[in-house]
RNA sequence: GCCGGCGUAGCUCAGCGGUAGAGCAGCUGUUUUGUAAACAGUCGGUCGUGGGUUCGAUUCCCUCCGCCGGCUCCA
């Protein structure tokens, strides 16, 4: 259900972990990874695959991002790139973003370092969007918002100044002593771990700033006139929560004011899609301090939510689902044997019952699947069997992790569990993909697969692992064609793969929605059996899936994605009318039949009947309540008798004149329909 | 949980060592309006919580709670 990072390359930023490359490459060609300097044939170029496009290490150009201004003739100062172990590399062609952006987070180290003497500089890679670096202040000290404004007015100083970024390849000794001299054990420690093949390395010096890097970089500093600190950030250093915490400074760097400018005004944007303020404006939901991370859902939050349930729910039982409704608590025994006692406590909430009783909240509903499978002998002829279960889920997620509905303690999923025998494994993963290919398909959601693989701490036999993913890696392919998807290496569940399904925010996070999981583990610890043709006992595979993922989570994201401009199907309030005079009995009757009409279509319908407010007035409001449809009628509709009305149409910023009937028509058949905004 | 930031009226925010202010919303009145804001008046806050410093704290310091951005985590 939730956001997942890569392990063990963990510096990145988590947009950029989340960024993974397919088929596992790294994600980031960073000033010192090790990984890319035992690489025989370094990347040419800045690009690499920070954007997340495929790039093996090749002498071949990388593909071009589709940002438009990702890329710029490179101008012919700059310099050609420092081999490291002496293979020279073919010059970049031009500078990009990533570029430039690398070169920002030098300038920005070169600054911490005169401003704070004894500073330790660790890893500064670009990221989408910009850059960070990390370091080690001396005292163990921290930044603040002041120390980034000073940071940022040294790194302009800098800027104008004109460093040249100068190459230079040493030997890797050399290297080491050069760091260790400086006191820079981070690079120290970075030349230790550089495969022992590899004998050269190169480095990169700014003014007195030297720093290991493959480079390439701008060929002076005065290019980086666009640049702005935006976060600090406390991040364990190798990614590693038992290590001590470095500085992180976030930044971002643009070839010129004007796209700085541009990139500032997207980020406020979409602060203005934000599903947190949308839903507070909306009265949709709410957060008390007494419930960290449970939502209130309030009641035009509820239609929202209820319309997603009911459809679901009815699709469901079409496509075989049978569903089940189980307990919200239960004794520590059921968690025992499901596993969760000893590898999920930590994040449940539990409820001691008496002296030698705990009852726990169920952060997953697939042990009580398993005791209703059990219920009963099971035959191969029943399988496979679905159970759907819509139940109220509890996670005791850290406070620092909550976010709005995107991450939330308390949830909903469409959660099913489906008991299957071997062979009907890859079939019922096909079922399952069209399930998410039509639910996701009334959105309009870019949303993408992720596999996750064997983790190191598994149950289970790694043949039994081995078979499972190739089974899934074969189902990708085809549902998703070969590549179209992410591989995530040891980010499987501990009993099984997964695929998950990922949908961005308004800003650009991605979020795990949908989870397709394959389980060998979970029947044999609850004794799930079937009786097979032959007279055997077999144990069912189980597939857990859930397809919105939460409900919560799933409406956070379809705010953001429409800016609150619900699908009318979705939208609380489907037509708002209007009176124009709002005192006069005869008009307001007019206005009623006419709201009485949409009504008996099944829409839900608002007369809006204030006094004291006029009628413009009216129609702004119901424009900021997203009101999909708005009709004002007055006297002159009701005298002129021929059931023409003008209809508002909000979300293509339309009006028209039709007749009544076609209009109830129209609105009526938009919502069965349950089109797309 | 960790690092940084924030918490002032229902909402969005200003203020600041001398016990608080705006706009919107609400309420009342006038207006009856033809497609994104009529006008006037008025109500409304023990400045998140607990403690400390001070003659005096919303303001400075600390604790806790919550929120925001990262990190970590996330079956």
């Amino acid at each position: 259900m939730h956001r997942r990072s890569i392990r063990k390359r963990s510096w990145r930023s988590s947009a950029a972990a989340a960024r993974t490359c397919r088929r596992g490459w790294p994600a980031s060609r960073e000033t010192v990874g090790v990984g890319e300097f035992i690489s025989p044939q370094p990347t040419p170029h800045g690009g690499g695959c920070t954007r997340g496009e495929p790039a093996p290490p090749s002498l071949n150009p990388p593909p071009a991002t589709n940002l438009p201004y990702t890329r710029r003739q490179m101008p012919d100062e700059i310099v050609d790139d420092a081999a490291e172990a002496g293979a020279p590399l073919a010059a970049p062609h031009e500078l990009t973003l990533d570029i430039l952006r690398h070169s920002a987070a030098h300038l920005m180290a070169a600054a911490v370092v005169q401003l704070y003497p004894g500073a330790q500089y660790d890893v500064g890679p670009a990221i989408e969007d910009g850059f960070f670096y990390n370091f080690r202040l001396p005292d163990a000290a921290h930044f603040s918002d002041t120390d980034l404004q000073r940071i940022e007015e040294r790194m302009h100083e800098l800027a104008a100044q004109q460093l040249p970024y100068e190459p230079q390849v040493m030997e890797r000794a050399a290297a080491r002593q050069l760091f260790e001299s400086a006191g820079q054990n981070f690079k120290v420690d970075i030349i230790d771990r550089i495969d022992p093949a590899v004998q050269q390395v190169s480095v990169y010096r700014t003014g007195e700033f030297v720093d290991l890097c493959r480079g390439p970089h701008v060929s002076h500093s005065g290019l980086l006139r666009a640049t702005k600190l935006l976060r600090v950030a406390g991040v364990y250093w190798r990614g590693d929560e038992r290590n001590e915490q470095l500085q992180r400074v976030y930044g971002t760097a643009w070839f010129s004011q004007d796209e700085l400018a541009a990139y500032l005004h997207r980020l406020e944007e979409a602060e203005r899609r934000d599903h947190r303020r949308i839903g507070k404006e909306l009265e949709l939901f709410h957060f008390d301090p007494t419930a960290p991370g449970m939502t209130y859902w309030l009641p035009d939050g509820v239609v929202i939510f209820n319309e997603l349930l009911q459809y679901s729910r009815a699709q469901h039982q079409r496509w075989g689902y049978r569903e089940i409704s189980t307990p919200i608590v239960n004794d520590s025994a059921l968690w025992k044997t499901s596993g969760h006692w000893d590898h999920y406590r930590e994040n449940m909430f539990l409820i001691p019952v008496d002296e030698q009783t705990t009852y726990g909240t169920k952060p997953m509903n697939c042990p009580n699947a398993m005791v209703v499978f059990n219920l009963r002998r099971r035959s191969y002829r029943e399988l496979p069997v679905r159970f759907s279960d819509w139940g109220v889920l509890h996670r005791f997620e850290r406070s620092g992790t909550l976010h709005g509905l995107l991450r939330v303690r308390k949830f909903q999923q469409d959660d099913a569990h489906i008991f299957v025998t071997e062979e009907q494994i890859e079939e019922e993963y096909a079922r399952v993909f069209e399930i998410c290919t039509h639910l996701y398909g009334l959105f309009d959601l870019e949303y993408s697969y992720r596999l996750g693989t064997r983790p190191d701490h598994f149950l289970g036999e790694a043949t039994m692992w081995d078979r499972a993913e190739a089974a899934l890696l074969r189902l990708l392919d085809r549902h998703a064609g070969p590549g179209g998807y992410a591989v995530d290496p040891g980010e499987g569940a501990f009993y099984g793969p997964k695929i998950d399904i990922l949908v961005k925010d308004a800003i650009g996070r991605q979020w795990q929605l949908g989870t397709i999981q394959l389980d060998y583990q979970l029947p044999r610890r609850f004794g799930c059996v079937y009786i097979d043709r032959d007279g055997s006992e077999q144990t069912p595979a189980v597939i857990h899936r859930a397809v919105y993922g939460s409900l919560e989570r799933f409406i956070g994201v379809l705010i953001e994605h429409f800016a609150g401009h619900l699908p009318l199907w979705l939208a609380p309030v489907q037509c708002e009318l209007i009176p124009v005079q709002d005192d006069a009995d005869d008009v307001l009757h007019f206005v009623d039949s006419v709201g009485e009409r949409l009504a008996a279509a099944g829409l839900r319908v608002d007369v809006n009947r204030r006094s004291g407010e006029r009628m413009q007035g009216k129609v702004r409001g119901a424009e900021l309540r997203r009101v999909p449809y708005v009709i004002v009628l007055g006297r002159k509709d009701l005298e002129r008798g021929d059931g023409v009305v003008r209809v508002r149409d909000i979300r293509r910023h339309q009006q028209e004149d039709l007749p009544l009937d076609d209009l109830v028509t129209r609105l009526a058949a938009e919502a069965a329909e349950r089109r797309p905004a």
